[in-house]
DNA sequence: GTTGTTAATCTTTTT
DNA sequence: GATTAACAAC
């Protein structure tokens, strides 16, 4: 029997639930009494199997009047939770969208960010909502950034100004980190409810808690400094398990400092678990290799070793496609021998071998909760908006989702007469499925009804994903009327564009199982295959300001508390099999898992032929106006022969002889036959603040200004432009001589390539502003980028206008020089500058190979349309829209 | 070594 | 659209 503190360093595979639930029945069998007993695990999961676990030990001991419900086994939440809400079962904990919001709101209010809003709310918000969440693993509240402002900047510029930030500026990084801190402080200012650190906090400081005799911890090294004090302070007598060569949960605070401080306390008795009993000696083997490779004091490792036979070599798959290779390793597998775990690093990889296996018919269970489609959130959002809004855009959008009851036909027809403004929305009368609905009341009900008349049924006939996508959609939306009392379109919309919607997935017992490495721990399977995935490095801007905050504050190196993560990852993987293990790796990474003598490289050439996909009419344009009521439309659909798309695509490309720089340099074919050839793009705010700034500037030079009507924004874009064009004239000595010229030349006379073509494919360009000295000409095109990044691209385009006006004006093209006007440098970070600047460089082969490159590639669509058609299937992109058209083009 | 350009690529997850 | 690795140019 266990008397004084323990720990237990134990190895995979050696047997660590059993040793806990043994350790639990001598206890009871010596007279404890089990409700003076704790074991905290990390799951709900890993609850789950020390309770089974135990309820056995209980049975084969025969030990009747305790079951293992009276032994308190908890995760460290639920212990938490249930002693400080006993009372109160109402309590709940705060939700990742209401947190998201919380942070949104705040940022919105300030204008933290110059990017778009939808990179802002996907990228950017989640972000600095996981940020936080890991700063308060740790302890930290906003009150201690406060507290340490300046210490924690000076620690961020040195971060900075050691160079590994180089999309943003000093002054932005330091701006960002302010915003953070207001983002932290609103967010804990105004949630009314705990969230997950909080509940550990608040028991924590809880002045009479529960204390028990004896205290089980598993998974020790996964703990996080609020947990392992909380460990340490309920009970009397401590037993601690954990292995750090699995700690792979840094991302929530889980510290190995605090792990090896406890290995380092003297009062504690020390153990080593090292038989395994799960894997052959040689996956053992390879795996101690590997692990040694990154790492080399690691004394419990010395003695490892297995009970079992030595087993075959560790297979590394080297391939292009790792996600592919899979089948036929699959294919491979005798049924006899055992279940298949399929080990991936992220949930992207799972989605991508379910949907393969799906092709192939094959039976699995996968642990994945992403599995949604992101698309489906996306079209409830669109549809929404075109129900409760007037903007033509947004009707148009609308009227493009599979819940608008209209055919992609009918609606790019009435896309066009809105756009064409021969038709207002009133037009449209009740009888049109789509119009009918329209109801500007943003109201519970309304919202409810729509789910229930319209999305549900479309959403449920379109797969079942889309339909659990929708049915978590609508759950988000109840949340939003349920927290905020302020039921603003704008705030309907920001909560909803923010929302996550995950759902659990089918999990259950095939022989094949598809999880991630996270997910994967504690478990084992017969055969593994792992795909393992190197993390890439991004965000370092918010990186810094967090590690700076974590080091000033609580004096711990987040870079060393996650140093050779990936390897543990890769060793927790490796450790999963029984008997064979397969790693399916690219070609650069492959060579890394590569250890002679315990593993071979396989060659798998012969990956099965893909098989055509056979799901029949997902997004069928009748079956979809069937299920929204339209009979007669269905109807028509379907009589109708003629195939309309084609006929529209061959239509533009045959009837468009003039070419633009914007038209040819799109170079994805559903950006193309979206906006430009269905037109059904969207006007974006940037568009519309290039607009007005380009207008100013001609009428700077015109002399029309009216300062008086300026805005502020507009003063500052006004005294940009003044800087750019003043730069010009007296670095130049030179005038300004037009502006807004528009030069229209024919394709064969601009480059030798093209001198074949006919005379009606011209190209054309408004050139902003023209400034000479009598001899030598400069063209300036005026740019309201955030920042300079694309110069290059815009210098393609200069060099195509700088032809344009040596011909039109017949000018040697020698003496024609161009720049690119910066007329409102914002940054990306909020620092409340706005200033111009001017690059006065001139295109050079690359940029001539680019445009000409840009203008045989649409040559070739405009005589062939087909192979427009044939690029178009070869780029999917996830868009419903995508696919809708896609079925049409088939 | 620093700075500019281009060419791919686009985290993990628990309570 | 934004970011970074890798490459190229100074």
């Amino acid at each position: 029997m266990i008397n004084r503190d323990t720990l237990v360093i134990s190895n995979p595979g050696t047997g660590k639930t059993t040793m806990i639930s043994n350790e639990v029945i001598n206890l009871i069998k010596e007279g404890v009494k089990p409700e003076k007993i704790l074991c905290i695990t990390f799951t709900n999961n890993a609850v789950g199997e020390l309770q089974k676990s135990i309820d056995k030990l209980l049975i084969d001991n025969k030990i009747k009047n305790v079951t293992a419900y009276d032994v308190n086994i908890y995760t460290f939440h639920a212990l938490a939770f249930q002693e400080l809400f006993q009372s109160k079962a109402e309590k709940n904990i705060v939700s990742y969208n209401i947190a998201r919001y919380l942070i949104y709101k705040k940022l919105r209010d300030l204008e933290a960010f110059n990017y778009g809003r939808e990179y802002v709310i996907e990228d950017i918000v989640p972000k600095l909502e996981n940020a936080i969440r890991y700063i308060k693993s740790f302890g930290i509240m906003p009150v201690d950034i406060a507290k340490n402002r300046d210490i924690i900047m000076e620690s961020l510029r040195k971060k900075y100004n050691s160079g590994i930030v180089r999309n943003i500026g000093l002054e932005e990084e330091e701006y960002l980190f302010d915003y953070f801190y207001q983002a932290f402080n609103y967010y804990e200012e105004n949630k009314e409810n705990p969230d997950f650190n909080d509940l550990l906090f608040q028991f924590q400081k809880l002045e009479d808690k529960k204390t028990y005799e004896y205290v089980f911890v598993d998974e020790l090294q996964d703990v996080n400094d609020i947990e392992s004090r909380i460990a340490m302070s309920t009970g009397n007598v401590k037993f601690l398990v954990g292995d750090r060569k699995q700690s792979i949960f840094g991302f929530q605070g889980g510290a190995l400092s605090v792990f090896n401080s406890l290995i380092g306390n003297s009062g504690i008795e020390k153990k080593d678990l090292k038989i395994n009993y799960r894997s052959t000696e040689t996956i053992l083997a390879y795996s101690k290799q590997y692990y040694l490779k990154f790492e080399n004091d690691v004394p419990e490792l010395e003695n490892f070793r297995g009970t079992n036979k030595n087993g075959n070599k560790v297979k590394i798959v080297e391939v292009d496609s790792p996600e592919e290779s899979v089948m036929e390793i699959i294919n491979s597998i005798p049924v006899s021998s055992g279940n298949i775990g399929i080990i991936a690093r992220t949930n992207s990889q799972i989605d991508t071998i379910s949907s393969l296996l799906d092709r192939y018919s094959i039976d699995y269970s996968s642990d994945s909760n992403v599995h949604t489609i992101n698309q489906a959130k996306k079209d409830i959002t669109a549809f929404l908006k075109g129900i409760l809004y007037d903007r033509p855009d947004d009707i148009i959008n609308a009227m493009v989702t599979p819940f608008s009851g209209i055919s992609l036909k009918e609606a790019f027809k009435i896309a066009e007469s809105l756009r064409s403004e021969e038709n207002t929305i009133d037009l449209f009368d009740s009888s049109n499925p789509f119009f009918s609905l329209r109801n500007k009341e943003l109201s519970r009900e309304n919202i409810m009804d729509l789910f229930e008349s319209r999305i549900f049924p479309i959403a449920s006939s379109i797969s079942r994903e889309y339909f659990l996508t929708a049915a978590t959609v609508k759950s988000s939306i109840g949340e939003f009327f349920d927290a905020e009392r302020d039921y603003t379109r704008k705030n309907f919309f920001d909560f909803l564009d923010l929302s996550y919607s995950e759902n659990s997935s089918k999990s259950g017992n095939s022989r094949i199982i598809l999880t991630t490495v996270h997910k994967a721990k504690g478990r084992e399977f017969d055969n593994v295959i792992y795909l393992p995935k190197k993390p890439r490095k991004s965000d370092t801007y918010i990186d810094i300001i967090v590690s700076s905050i974590i080091e000033e504050i609580k004096r711990i190196n987040v870079d060393d508390e996650l140093k050779n993560e990936s390897v543990r990852i890769d060793f927790v993987a490796f450790t999963r099999a029984k008997e064979e293990l397969w790693v399916c790796t690219n070609r650069r990474e492959a060579p890394n898992y590569l250890i002679p003598e315990y593993s071979e490289m396989v060659a798998y050439e012969n990956i099965p032929e893909k098989q055509e996909v056979t799901v029949p009419g997902k997004y069928n344009e009748a079956y979809l106006q069937f299920v929204s009521g339209d009979y007669n439309g269905a109807k028509e659909t379907l009589s109708s022969k003629e195939n309309w798309l084609k006929n529209i695509i061959y239509e533009f490309f045959q009837n468009k002889n003039v070419l633009s720089f914007s038209l040819i340099s799109i170079e994805n074919p559903f950006f193309m036959l979206k906006n430009n050839i269905l037109k059904l793009n969207e006007k974006t705010d940037a568009l519309y603040y290039g607009l007005n700034a380009h207008e100013m500037a001609e009428s700077l030079y015109k002399n029309e200004i009216k300062n008086e009507l300026l805005g502020n924004v507009d003063k500052q874009i006004l005294s940009n432009i003044e800087s750019v064009v003043n730069q010009i004239k007296s670095g130049f000595n030179m005038e300004q001589i037009e502006a807004e010229v528009s030069a229209i030349a024919r394709i064969n006379q601009m480059f030798e390539e093209f001198s074949g073509q006919p005379d009606n494919i011209m190209f054309f360009g408004k050139i902003d502003a023209v400034f000479s000295d009598g001899k030598k000409y400069v063209i300036l095109d005026y740019k309201t980028d955030k920042t300079i990044e694309k110069a290059s691209h815009h210098r393609v385009q200069l060099l195509a206008y700088k032809i344009l006006y040596s011909i039109k004006n017949n000018i040697n093209p020698e003496n024609i020089d161009t720049a690119i006007g910066y007329i409102s440098m914002r940054g990306k970070i909020n620092t409340h500058e706005n200033t111009s600047g001017l690059i006065y460089k001139q295109p050079d082969k690359r940029s001539e190979d680019s445009l000409k490159k840009y203008i045989s590639k649409f040559l070739e669509y405009k005589s062939n349309p087909d192979k427009f058609i044939e690029d178009y299937l070869k780029q999917p992109s996830e868009d419903t829209l995508y696919e809708r058209l896609a079925e049409l083009l088939k």
